[in-house]
DNA sequence: ACCCTAATTTAGGTGAACCTAAAAAATAGC
DNA sequence: GCTATTTTTTAGGTTCACCTAAATTAGGGT
């Protein structure tokens, strides 16, 4: 039986590798492992064994090994994370793909729940994400709580508080001297992709998505 | 001599409470170190031996440590990746104070030189940030940056993007719909100071001087 | 059915990061 | 200045994550 006692960096990785070879349904080998993690297929054998033991593969000598249910669960959380952080690290800080990807692989392993959530909303994933399938919308935590979104993620038709403005410009110095700034109410009138209609405490204007990813809003 | 080998997670540890206990210059002792780690005594000494071994502290048997040149600025880069790993998940993703400081520890081992960058520059920080005499601005990516200028400025002849609409109409919805509108692109094709005559994508128009000065162009 | 090869596992080793218990050194009290 | 106490170190053990080399098993070809 599993005990649920936090895997190590490692152990999270093997998942990870399985379930990433694992596509076609079929058990996966330990040569494969060996050649994906860059382990020595001792190595791996002795891992796999361990991960057997505490329920998360099925393992059978010589004939590789499949995730468990438990072990689907882990690799789909890491995964989901995994996706964030590289979301987060290219989309927001313009970190190149492949470093973003190595950082982001080294740090979904820390991740704790709550950071997890938070960078979902912040990166607007509320919408529908289809690939997460294992995660049961059970989120009993989603209480009230307002959220911090990007006006280019807010909804058409919702009322929140300008929080923050990244990358202050003369742009940005012109939108606040619009209403569109910290601490102000505003009104999102339309939201196609392409525009946004804003109305503020002194008057409407529309601006771009890009523009608009900038602003932090809170619901 | 050191080694540049990139630390464990336990040695930058190690490192930065030895730092932290340091304050008032005096040496370190190891069971000081032994209670802020949590760890054991005999832990603690096997570590800062290995620590002064490669030249990171100045280890003396019972006469505690205190950190090199080098260890300093070991401890000084964490304490940054700390604090604006904490920035962050405080100021931004909006987590608690404990929370945010366990998370940001943890991921402080990990952070990459330009992963770190770009956070701060995310955050704000690139305004003198005096504590960081270490932290050289190596910063090379500051693309020839383009301005918004209100169209009515705009150079005849000129291309740009629309970015901002101030004060929306009915005036201004039709301009949207005639292709002048946040996230298109459009040429200045003639500019008297009067009136502006514009080419969109869907088409051109023309325009006063009052309405103009309401629309913000990025070049 | 049998051998050969390739894949896999076992056996045994290393270093890092922890531990406990015992020895040694420093310090404090008188 | 000597002993008692506290601090620190040494010695030796464990687990984890890796390794190499040797033994074992599975499967394909004839």
């Amino acid at each position: 039986m599993a005990s649920m006692d936090a895997l190590s960096e490692s152990a999270e990785m093997m998942i990870k590798n399985i379930n990433e070879l694992a596509s076609n349904g079929e058990r996966v080998r330990t040569s494969d492992l060996s050649t994906k993690t860059e382990l020595k297929p001792a190595t791996v054998t002795e891992m796999i064994q361990r991960l057997g033991e505490i329920g998360l593969v099925d393992y059978q000598p010589y004939h590789g090994v499949h995730l468990t249910k438990q072990g689907q669960h882990v690799a789909d959380v890491i995964e989901h994370r995994f996706n964030i952080l590289q979301r987060f690290l290219t989309e927001i800080l313009g970190v190149e793909k492949e470093e973003a990807a190595e950082v982001a692989c080294r740090m979904e392993h820390i991740l704790t729940r709550d950071v997890e959530n938070r960078l979902s909303d912040f990166l607007g994933v509320d919408k529908e994400t289809e690939s997460d399938l294992f995660c049961h919308k059970v989120n009993v935590d989603s209480e009230t709580e307002s959220e911090f979104i990007p006006l280019n993620n807010f909804k058409e038709g919702k009322t929140g508080k300008v929080r923050l403005i990244l990358e202050k410009s003369e742009l940005t110095n012109t939108l606040e001297q619009a209403g569109l700034s910290p601490g102000r109410t505003i009104i999102v009138k339309k939201a196609n992709g392409k525009s946004y209609d804003i109305e503020t405490e002194e008057g409407s204007l529309s601006l771009d998505s890009d523009l608009a990813a900038k602003i932090i809003i809170q619901n």
